[in-house]
DNA sequence: TAGTCTTCGGAAATCGATTTCTGATAAAGT
DNA sequence: ACTTTATCAGAAATCGATTTCCGAAGACTA
């Protein structure tokens, strides 16, 4: 491997001048200057990174920890967060949890070990990898959810109005018995969705029944059983609101394994866009999230909180926004 | 932040000592090794990767280098990379290339500089990037696609055969005036399917018509523009053929758009399969290929190279499966 | 018992770039 | 003309772990 010595020797300056020529930071004479930038070309001189990392005490590194980045969700916010640390000059480092505190945690501790530049992540429900990078005072953005006392920069949507939306929806469509499949009680968007669902009811008059509502585990067969356990109600709901992708996806399945139609038989909407929706027949109402965008704002946030680390931390609240299609036609008469 | 030479200090040993305790590289006395997992434990040392990297000369990184991360055909893929990624203790950098070989080479530059330990990359329709690695010996696994003139590990999937199972479906189903949507003419999956496709009609005995072929980018607003031109012929097909996921979205967009339905009024076959192809009414019929494998495959490749950079290069030839759904049942009399 | 071979801890070199410190030279000020 | 200040190149320290080299002590062989 050529080093910055062969091309100080061969040009035949110092060390410490081909790398002020190389990084800029330093008036150099221009005679000198164009002699390195000659052996550099002539050398095919590449700095070595990592050498540079250590004497920086820092890496071009961005961590991103999610679940499961074949959850559309976060594919779509992983690829805004990568545009952005493209243009910014940083790689991100791909850490699938999951959801299990176990990884979760050892990528925190990768994290420090490797000297990343910060994190973007979606916190499971267990908080000890965040404690740790938190104590550890690495720049990071929370996304989607909060965590319990953790003071970071946050993106967040507005889950409650998004859902909200959703449900008054199906309330103008002319439905009235609706009920709710939400994620587990100890996340704080399943219970921000059902919040936004109760909220939408009330604002209409129409009463709570909690036998209406099913707490899942926010995957595929989560909501099929969910859906299974709602059409066994003596009266089975008119309407359903489903408070993520992937259940929605299982309680569509069971629908369709019943032979049941929407929303003849029963209307949906969905919390969380699906690149296909628009191609299912019938096409899918869903409670659309900013996904790509909430990816690019944590980078945009993390990249100020490495910039200006003592700055305060800030919370991004981004909207929804309610696709209108066809499972959630008007009730008819 | 505490260094090997603070446990050295506390714990009363040189640092090598500490090093070869922790590495386990070689015996050292139980009471030292007592003492120095002590005095770890009490300064809550960890060790400086970046440190030990440019020690050791190399890191435990691997690029993957993608055309884009939201084409579920690469999200699966990276998923089964990751997978192997992290159970042999590397980290993976995504990097996403959308077909620009201008980011493609400043991705193959930054694993260079960054002395990352091995690239698995899905090579566009230029070289550049992968020569570069090549020249610099980089372990390399080329995923999907050749690059003339490398000899590099490589994982490719029966394109051949997968599009002639598809097309000669087709033909089962008693379907003979088959059109056929594939990629640029410079990649070779695209011809390789494209092959199949002539293949399956020649085994039948049905003539190739070349104007029955479109040549689109692997988009789906490709596939849209495909399928109207193809609407457009005197005679339009009885069924179709198209060679990637996202330009088979594109053709059912256009057919929903002009209200023709799959497969009465055509019959549809695309290759790649997609998470929703069941949801979709009709469910759509697909080669499905083994993503998740393909990457999978990869990592053990890549592996298998940095373990042993000498060997001779293998390449590993996944097949296809065909997912017979509703988009071509067989023609009514 | 003398000589050879192992085993294992510590001193110091090493990886390759950055950056501080030092000194020389030139420009500016009195 | 002489001092002060600014500019800039090079020597050397530095980042923090790993690893080579060396020597001491113990184990083993003839």
């Amino acid at each position: 491997m050529t080093t910055i010595y062969d091309v100080a020797r061969r040009s035949g300056v110092s060390p410490a001048t081909v790398s002020r020529v190389l990084s800029g930071r330093r008036n150099v004479d221009p005679d000198l200057s164009e002699k390195v930038r000659a052996a550099v070309a002539e050398l095919g001189y590449r700095p070595n990174g990592v050498a540079r990392n250590l004497r920086r005490a820092s890496t071009n590194l961005w961590a991103v920890v999610i679940s499961d980045i074949e959850n559309p969700f976060f594919t779509s916010l992983v690829r805004g967060l990568e545009d952005v640390a493209q243009t910014e000059g940083y790689h991100v480092v791909l850490c699938n949890s999951d959801e299990d505190p176990a990884k979760e945690a050892a990528y925190a501790s990768a994290v420090l070990t490797e000297q990343m530049a910060g994190v973007v992540i979606s916190p499971s429900s267990s908080p000890d990898g965040v404690m740790q990078l938190h104590e550890a005072r690495t720049p990071m953005v929370l996304i989607d959810r909060r965590v319990e006392g953790v003071e970071a920069d946050t993106v967040l949507v507005d889950n409650e109005h998004g859902a909200a939306e959703g449900v008054g929806h199906l309330i103008e469509g002319g439905y009235s018995r609706i009920a709710c499949i939400t994620g587990p009680r100890r996340v704080s968007t399943a219970m921000d969705r059902l919040a936004g669902y109760r909220t939408a009811l009330r604002t209409a008059g129409i009463r709570y029944q909690k036998d209406l509502v099913r707490h899942a585990d926010f995957r595929e067969a989560g909501g099929f059983a969910a859906m299974e356990s709602l059409l066994e109600l003596p009266e089975p709901p008119e309407a359903l609101f489903v408070a993520n992708n992937l259940m929605t996806v299982g309680a569509l399945e069971c629908l369709a394994k019943r032979g049941l139609r929407a929303p003849d038989d029963i209307a949906v909407v969905g919390f969380d866009d699906i690149p296909w929706a628009d191609l299912v027949v019938p096409s899918l109402t869903t409670v659309a999230q900013p996904t790509y965008e909430l990816g690019r704002t944590a980078g945009l946030l993390l990249k100020d909180r490495i910039a200006s680390p003592g700055r305060p931390p800030s919370t991004v609240t981004l909207r929804t926004e309610l696709h209108v299609r066809a499972t959630s036609e008007p009730r008819k008469a």
